[in-house]
DNA sequence: TCATCCATCCAAAGCGCTTTCAATTCTTTC
DNA sequence: GAAAGAATTGAAAGCGCTTTGGATGGATGA
């Protein structure tokens, strides 16, 4: 069933169908009514490629997922954002499509997006520090949208991002309230515009009491389990080992745990660790006392508002990008404690 | 630039253009490489919905994507399904196009998608026992490959699957020989297939061996860490507990082990586990020796070839359905050991 | 009564591509 | 050297929709 059976079977002109069923005013209240009836009953939609063609839009945002290149691994957080931002999606009618790209530098996913035709706007994942990907969408005029932030464009964009350095900056000072000195930081991949943040609030913490910045506790990796494991595995070996960690995410945290207790430690009693912690679906932090003492920030959300801004951006074009910050929530849970060596 | 602009910068008709770009033998090879050279200079790209609308093939594939309505959650596999099944998309020239859906038996999607014209097939997630979708897209017509089975199809159709009745049959037989008796069985969703049957081989394999199943042993959840947790808290406090326990992913497999961390007992000794591992990214199951005894298949190359099977259906469409069904492989780690109580 | 206006509808062009059918030129072949 | 065939190109229709620029007729006002 296309528009010309339609309105062939309602004896109308193509146009006053089309008008009538998108709510153009120069149509008569009875034939309105008279055509949305129709088009229920015979279950008539509209074909997208065609209506994308005549107008120019084609209602759908393009996701451009990037794969690392180590784990060949997709970023466990990327299930809930989406899940938020297809809530939003779904509410203004557009569809999202996916593309997953070996290499995020790859400039020619972006500007074959444009010139094929086939999204309004696009979400950018996983900004870099000196992420040319911005400067690039900025250049060939395609509305976008940046999941987190870089931090060395100088013109406006839309973004909306998670307040990483103070929220590291607090988990860190909460850590050394507790009488901790040797805290040790998981950290992601430091290229990552927000692991940079992150880094830049635990040592802006250390310095602000006069502690000295040790490397040898610091590391910077993917988020996977084992990297969690590993990285305390090995720092547990050095001669005055951390009593506490922060850890960039709960996969990771999970790993500690694992190396803390094959150590025959108690978290939380004899080391003390602290986890950003995204709300992910299925990995809940306990359910009424957190586990994990975690700076919470739910990243579904982020999904659904990250959507809303891109989408206002494409109906308004003219308008000033608009930038959202998340202020991450510091939740006490039972993987913290004093310090016991410090008393 | 568009073929109309292209053409006319080189003084060729669109029909030439068009034709030298798309291989079309009637154009000889000096023009060919003449359009195919100003085509890289200028940057061409066909514009995606005009050619969709003439061809009336849109290159695109959908994937609809269950929400659970309880967790809110999008399976944390999904992340890896795509991966794959993406990679096998980009090398075919396709689209990937995501619907995120609250209610999975909401056939208004799958009708819209075809109607709509979007997407050339369909991939199927989670399938249940007896699901409608199948027939669903029997009926109207569309391309599809499920990712699973259903039970009571009689029709052949596109399907992938691990085999989850042998899977866990093997497993539970590994048990068994171990020295357990009390096996508790942490699934899935029953309402799904695949859960079904992984239960069906848990069961066999107990009758085989002349073991009561007790359905106080046997839960049936969506998969969360959380479920993992609590389902072995309670089932410890039965009067006869398990002492090794079944479990349907490596996401309630920690649970489980936290779990039994808390009780002050230790995974591999006091207790067995095995898990069936999708082989994330995110979650490997250790380096060298894997950490729990698990039923590992890759739902990554799941994904890669069911994207394959689609394919090829959507190019062949008088080909009949293709099946694939994936055996798992025990792969023997540190979470299981023999029976101390039976000694 | 006539001119004007408004409400309502339609024909046709156009979005950027593919593809059918026809035209033209260049080779063969006898 | 003419007829037939092959190689190469182009004009134009069509995919299913939106939208511009009328057309039509009835209501309104003087």
């Amino acid at each position: 069933m296309n528009l010309k059976d339609l309105s062939a079977l309602l004896g109308l002109s193509q146009t006053t169908v089309s008008r009538a069923l998108n709510g153009y005013p120069e149509v008569s209240e009875a034939t309105r009514q008279r055509v949305a009836a129709a088009a229920e009953k015979y279950s008539y939609r509209p074909n997208t490629r065609a209506k994308s063609l005549a107008t120019g839009r084609s209602m759908a945002i393009g996701h451009v997922i990037p794969i690392s290149a180590q784990h060949e691994m997709v970023n466990p957080v990327f299930g809930d954002f989406i899940a938020g931002a297809g809530e939003a999606y779904a509410a203004a009618g557009y569809d999202m499509v996916l593309s997953l790209v070996q290499d995020s530098h790859e400039e020619r996913v972006y500007r074959d997006m444009f010139a094929k035709g086939n999204v309004d706007g696009i979400v950018v994942h996983a900004p870099e520090m000196h992420d040319p990907r911005i400067a690039l969408l900025q250049d060939i005029g395609l509305p976008f949208a940046v999941h987190g932030r870089a931090s060395d464009v100088p013109t406006p964009y839309n973004w909306l991002d998670v307040n990483n350095k103070s929220a590291f900056q607090r988990a860190t000072g909460f850590l050394l309230d507790l009488g901790h000195k040797r805290i040790g930081l998981l950290n992601g991949l430091e290229t990552m515009d927000f692991a940079h943040r992150r880094r830049a609030g635990y040592v802006e913490a250390l310095q602000t009491r006069g502690i000295a910045v040790d490397k040898a506790l610091m590391r910077s990796e993917e988020m996977t389990e084992n990297y969690g494991y590993q990285a305390v595995c090995e720092m547990m070996k050095l001669p005055d080992p951390p009593t506490a960690y922060l850890v960039s995410s709960m996969i990771p945290a999970i790993g500690i745990r694992r190396a803390i207790h094959d150590a025959g430690l108690k978290m939380g009693q004899d080391i003390s660790v602290i986890t950003h912690d995204d709300d992910l679906s299925y990995l809940r932090n306990g359910d009424d006392v957190p586990l994990f003492t975690a700076t919470r920030s739910s990243v579904r959300e982020a999904g659904r508002q990250l959507a809303r801004i891109l989408i206002d951006q494409i109906s308004n074009p003219g308008k000033v990008p608009q930038t959202k910050l998340f202020e991450a929530e510091l939740t006490v849970g039972r993987s913290t404690g004093p310090n016991v060596g410090a008393r």
